[in-house]
DNA sequence: CGGGTGGTTGAGCTTTCTCAAATAGAGTGG
DNA sequence: CCACTCTATTTGAGAAAGCTCAACCACCCG
């Protein structure tokens, strides 16, 4: 359930049970949401976070002429919309791309929550920060790589993040996104994605097939993506 | 001073004088730094943030190949590494682009000011969201607009932020940075930036001469660069 | 006056895009 | 189990945005 959300602190963190309880406290009813819904629209006031607790979840803005940029793949154990507490509305629109089965937590215990474990304040702020790091990385990508090494970083990165959750097997992963959606994050066509991702196949790095990641030559990958996974603070300590 | 500083919070949230002094304290004493220099490097241990008191700085980092992306842009009165206080080591380095004036604020401080004045906690929070904000819209820029659509929208960026700290003129601010280093924001080469400015003048929408930056066209510019304000959070608000 | 940086120009090339269509698969109703 | 749809993937060919390389020019500053 929720426990990815734990999963995913306690990686990074220790977490004390009286933590655990307050924060498990603060989590609603959870509820579900067919795939392709935007349950987040930019600039809506918000006062509730939301868990996603199961499935995938993109952030993304759109240009006037219908071409969108996803900013932010969500996987679960991720609150999407964590900047809406102080944010209050936001900058970008989140939508699920597959079914997902999410959790509402209300600003007001959020805030308390806070105030009364000013340590959870600082691991909030931390895991927000995070997301920052990744934004930063996917520039880097969407500036200056090219396609074949914007994919490679890609599912790089989506390894390492799965992994913390307990949702990647070795060197595969389930990825229950299209080509379009890929392109969608990469910045590129869908078209010349799937003309990539042929070139990965050939070469024998990664394989993309029914959904799901396999990653066949990890160092290769590492190399051709140019990934340093230090962006994605994995190691655990104090804060 | 560091009144920047004051004056870029207090534009989107009220700031007490109690807090006011709390974090003039917590300030240390004033540097001087040369232009095109990496001040804070990718993975260094910190113990304390910078403040930006006058001068432009920028994130960046690297590609093996040389290819820079700067991921952010940093303007008198930012705390140029404020997530440093979560994550004590930055995944990407800082640089100053012109030479700046910088003042040290030790993490403890910080810390304690944060623990003292839990609203102040949630104002610096929000601060750090405000740059993820900023780091989405450049990937939608770097992701998916046209080259003279990216100039554009960081010429209205740039406005807007620096009319915030009093360092606009209307429709015309000073930008001490170079074509070169323009491209490396948008990721571009600069002989593109530079074909893609030509254009921009030729239009009459901005032009950047002199490192100063006048806006021609202000409702033309916007059209272009498809910029909508919004991710700024620029009103101000109770937190 | 000379050297250095930053801006401008030109020509050819690459990566990625566009448009159009064919193929493969998954799910549905009969 | 088959025809039918719908979506997702694959293929091809031509076009365009942006890149590379190589100069050249215009300052600014000592």
């Amino acid at each position: 359930m929720n426990d990815r959300a734990l999963l995913k602190l306690r990686a990074r963190t220790p977490i004390s049970h009286d933590e655990e309880a307050a924060i498990r406290e603060g989590i609603g009813a959870a509820f579900t949401e067919a795939a392709n819904r935007t349950t987040i629209e930019m600039g809506r006031p918000l006062t509730t976070c939301t868990l996603l607790i199961d499935g995938m979840m993109a952030c993304y803005k759109d240009l006037s002429d219908g071409q969108r940029q996803i900013t932010q793949l969500h996987t679960p154990g991720d609150i999407v919309d964590l900047h809406s507490l102080t944010l209050k509305r936001l900058d970008h629109n989140i939508m699920t791309l597959t079914p997902c089965r999410l959790a509402p937590i209300p600003h007001d215990g959020l805030t308390a929550l806070c105030e009364r474990f000013p340590r959870l304040a600082r691991v909030l702020w931390f895991n927000s920060n995070i997301d920052g790091a990744v934004h930063r990385e996917w520039e880097l990508s969407l500036g200056r790589r090219t396609a074949m090494a914007r994919l490679a970083a890609l599912f790089c990165e989506l390894r390492l993040r799965l992994d913390l959750v307990g949702l990647c097997d070795d060197l595969s992963y389930a990825l229950p996104l299209t080509q379009s959606d890929l392109a969608t994050c990469v910045g590129l066509t869908p078209i010349h994605v799937n003309r990539t991702l042929m070139e990965l196949r050939r070469r024998q790095l990664v394989t993309f097939k029914n959904k799901r990641v396999t990653i066949q030559n990890w160092p290769a990958l590492i190399e051709v993506g140019e990934f340093d996974p230090a962006y994605l603070y994995l190691e655990q300590r104090e804060i």
